[in-house]
DNA sequence: GATTGCAGGATTGTAGACAATATGATTTGA
DNA sequence: TCAAATCATATTGTCTACAATCCTGCAATC
């Protein structure tokens, strides 16, 4: 009698989040509220609510009256958002070796270690989430609740951009120039940080391929499960 | 029988941000669902939608099961924001100073000339509206969807940290300043424009009085009238 | 006298039902 | 045969009622 009260919001978020990332949700795909109500077991006033959140984090679009989709970021957006990420790491990089803590260090260095294992055990769902996570964790330390949330919305963003143009199986954000950035944090030389940040993400984003999207597949159930 | 529907939940959103901006609403008010419901009557279920689109623009604090509180920003917070502003204020001038469009500059100047009419006429509403208006339209002329957004997170938390933290009854952020900056851009002057934009942001930061926060008053009615 | 426990009231969270709107197929006319 | 209008279906938007949670005041007890 007394049923589950199903997943909370945030949790719906991060399992279609995912989904996205994991390329099991296609760009266009429209994301019906009963469905996922059915789906997550839970009343459409949740669906709403999640639904919302994720047009905030830019990965569904909203059409009043019509419903949610999943984002198709055009290649202009995409660079966008690559050039946005370029200064606010930028800035973000500078703060952290003007001045760092020990804890924050060790955070940073725990942080990779975990990315470490992730990919040698190659699980797809943990490297993905630890991999934006990094840069996340970059702005969490500076202590800026702005630069954070702005990192939160960059990250999200370019997670569904590289689920889009992203041409290889391999996640090339990979742990080894995040360990080289923390050190050269770590060493407070902000010059050799700033450059190796930049190279990651010229890195990165050279590794999308900025053709046409491909078509869409539909079923929903089997790629929230 | 067919009563009016109401207000949008982007009209409701933007009464309570000018009610704060005006100060007509302190920090640390409680926004009661029941009680706004009543004052724009509509039903809850639009009001919480206005609620979380403010938790979003960083105006109020949603705490689960407690209510909407009207946020009172640290000193902290009001110094990041600006800092902030500074690193994304510059990053706009740049790329406008790189390539503005005659359409463009034409709208920005016929802005900054809205501003000297509500400033001439001394009308609060618009004055507060423009001049905030006035760097939002600066991102948009960008063409970049991240920095306007970005852009606007970040005028919305400036809006109520001047009015929490504003000394002075007049508002500094001026046309004329504005004016200069426009100019500086027409002739693709970024070093001048940067300096203009560094500058303005000091002014208008010089002009908070960072003591404690005075307490606040309870007419909720009265303030949203 | 201070603290803890316990109602009573108030407020938020959730679910379900109904209304409004858009989509797509079908039919009708030129 | 094609175009336009119409109706049926599906989906979203909104409202109202109910459940869960939290704060307030009072009283009892140590």
């Amino acid at each position: 009698m007394t049923e589950q009260s199903g997943p909370s919001t945030q949790q719906i978020v991060e399992k279609v989040w995912l989904s996205i990332a994991e390329r099991r949700l296609r760009p266009g795909v429209q994301l019906k509220e009963e469905q996922l109500a059915t789906i997550f077991n839970v009343s459409r006033a949740r669906i709403r609510q999640a639904l919302t959140v994720l047009e905030r984090d830019g990965l569904v679009t909203i059409i009043p009256n019509r419903g949610a989709f999943i984002c198709k970021p055009s290649v202009e957006e995409a660079r966008d958002v690559f050039f946005v990420r370029r200064t606010v790491e930028r800035c973000v990089i500078e703060r952290l070796c003007v001045s760092v803590s020990k804890p924050n260090l060790r955070r940073l260095r725990d942080h990779v270690a975990q990315e470490r294992i992730a990919n040698a055990q190659d699980i797809t769902t943990d490297i993905i989430k630890l991999s934006g996570g990094f840069h996340l964790l970059l702005a969490e330390t500076v202590g800026s609740d702005f630069l954070f949330t702005t990192m939160r919305d960059l990250i999200s963003r370019s997670s569904l951009i590289t689920a889009v143009y992203r041409n290889t199986n391999r996640f090339n954000c990979g742990p080894d120039e995040h360990a080289e950035i923390v050190e050269a944090i770590a060493n407070n030389d902000a010059v050799k940080a700033t450059h190796l940040m930049a190279h990651h993400l010229d890195h990165v984003e050279s590794e999308l391929d900025l053709s046409e999207i491909r078509d869409l597949s539909h079923d929903l159930r089997a790629a929230l499960s």
